[in-house]
DNA sequence: TATGAATGAGTATTCATTCAT
DNA sequence: GATGAATGAATACTCATTCAT
């Protein structure tokens, strides 16, 4: 499952043979079928991981207790993506146009807290509000898995000034 | 290439056979072969079109003479993306982690005339602000083509106050 | 291999269509490439075999203690080729021209061998000798495989008379 | 035809496409099978120009009326083949395996004539000693043309004592 | 006479998947 | 539980040939 997972995170699902998994992993092709049925099952397997790690991520923010610091550590979460971790945001991101891998649903407990910072903090629109930081994460990540975004910090500071804090 | 640009938007270029294109286009397979040497070939002449209808829309932005209007045009600009645009805007952002076919500079321009327009309006952060924007705006996009986004005018409303105007 | 060596054989290297060997051999067209990873590697594969026989046939040759008979040795060889051995002959002279698998030092031993012969009997140019005995071998044996040569043991005699034997 | 001689000869019949030929020649891919109907009948219009060409270098042989002198000739011929003429002879012995268009009976003429030569010289076999002189007339040229024949002189040198003139 | 766009059968090769061991 | 030999359908691509112009 690890080297599934750099290699479709690197290389893309459909252009990783599964032979070349199971030689990187150093064990025969045909394990992967008595484990995973099919290419897909394998896929499945290692997204449900990445789903899992990346909600992980979004732990301390949720469970934050004051609304201001729940903002601020959701600005700042991009930011703070470890080169480690890059390979499973890349796959994630990768898949979001293959809606049989994409769960925007994972999101829905982010957005709520959120919903619930902003409401806390007075906002007019605090749905919206969550919703638009949400997506904003979304493609400062991408930028930055992607290698686009120079001068993160002076980004970063900038965002939360937007939010004035 | 239309029904390349159609099969690659809806079912991905790794998993359009070329013969499924040149069957849906009554051609022969050959003839693909003959015209675009490649399969790549014929995905980069469909993105060379792709990115040119992209940037036509982008046309009416760049052209604007007043700064204020010129930003509500790029926060409108996703919610006025028409069915028959979908599958272009599709493909484009499929292609996004396709470093060979990712074109980043394409949005320069635009990028250039919202730090203007950003700079008219006396912001501090002229460029940064416009970056964020055109980020915005291809967030925006993502979620519409991909038919997340409900309450769009609301949405856009939402948007437009944020900016002020 | 035994029916790939038949087919490039009698039909040519490029003639062969790799579905044709498998259908042949009773096999799956894909076994071909797991093992041999390319119809050149096939093809490798079968020379390797086919220059490990007929350097077999040269054997008693180069063997034999006796300079006059090894000369004699030399003479008879292409007389006495069998008709099953005439597949891989034919395949080895027909390769002749593809330089990537004609190895002419396939034949270093043999000229090594008869110039020692001719040495041993006191001739003037050992080694021109045995180059000329060897290139004799060659074309005898070619048209002996191509069916242009009647009257082989007569031809014989008249080969074994020039070297006064 | 000049083209398709130097791509038949280089690089052999089946591996050269049409395209190439055409390509190369500065005319259109339709023009060969206007005028030769296949691929097959171009190769055929080229090779009875190489055979013409090749019975012409005989012709000095053939004519000549002194029969040491004619012998002599023969010996000297594969020795005395142009650069510029390697293209046909080369393409004549790549086809030798292809029955279609060898034709052994192009080296009748020479054969009659060499032994008349050998006859007038009071040899015992003469036709046997003029097929033999044409086979290694055969190697020899093989030899140079595919550059395995270092020490040209002294090996024609060799060749001529062998015939004692 | 010559072109060149179009064809379609054919070709080597890939790859997910099976299955006996 | 794990292997790896074998499969066969699918795939990108080639190429001789046709034909309207």
């Amino acid at each position: 499952m690890d080297t599934a997972l750099e290699l479709f995170s690197n290389e893309g699902f459909e252009s990783t043979p599964t032979s070349k998994i199971s030689n990187e992993a150093g064990v025969s092709e045909g394990l992967i079928f008595r484990h995973f049925t099919n290419k897909n099952g394998l896929l499945q397997a290692v997204m449900l991981d990445v789903e899992d790690r990346i909600n992980n991520l979004f732990q301390p923010i949720i469970q934050c207790l004051d609304p201001q610091m729940a903002i601020k550590l959701a600005i700042s979460l991009p930011f703070s993506i470890k080169k480690a971790e890059y390979v499973f945001w890349r796959l994630k991101y990768k898949l979001k146009w293959e809606s049989a891998y994409d769960n925007p649903d994972n999101l829905q407990p982010l957005i709520k807290k959120l919903s619930w910072a902003f409401y806390q903090l007075g906002q007019n629109e605090p749905k919206l509000e969550a919703q638009f930081m949400v997506q904003t994460i979304e493609v400062i990540s991408t930028e930055i898995l992607k290698g686009n975004l120079k001068q993160k910090t002076k980004y970063k500071n900038f965002l939360l000034d937007k939010y004035e804090f």
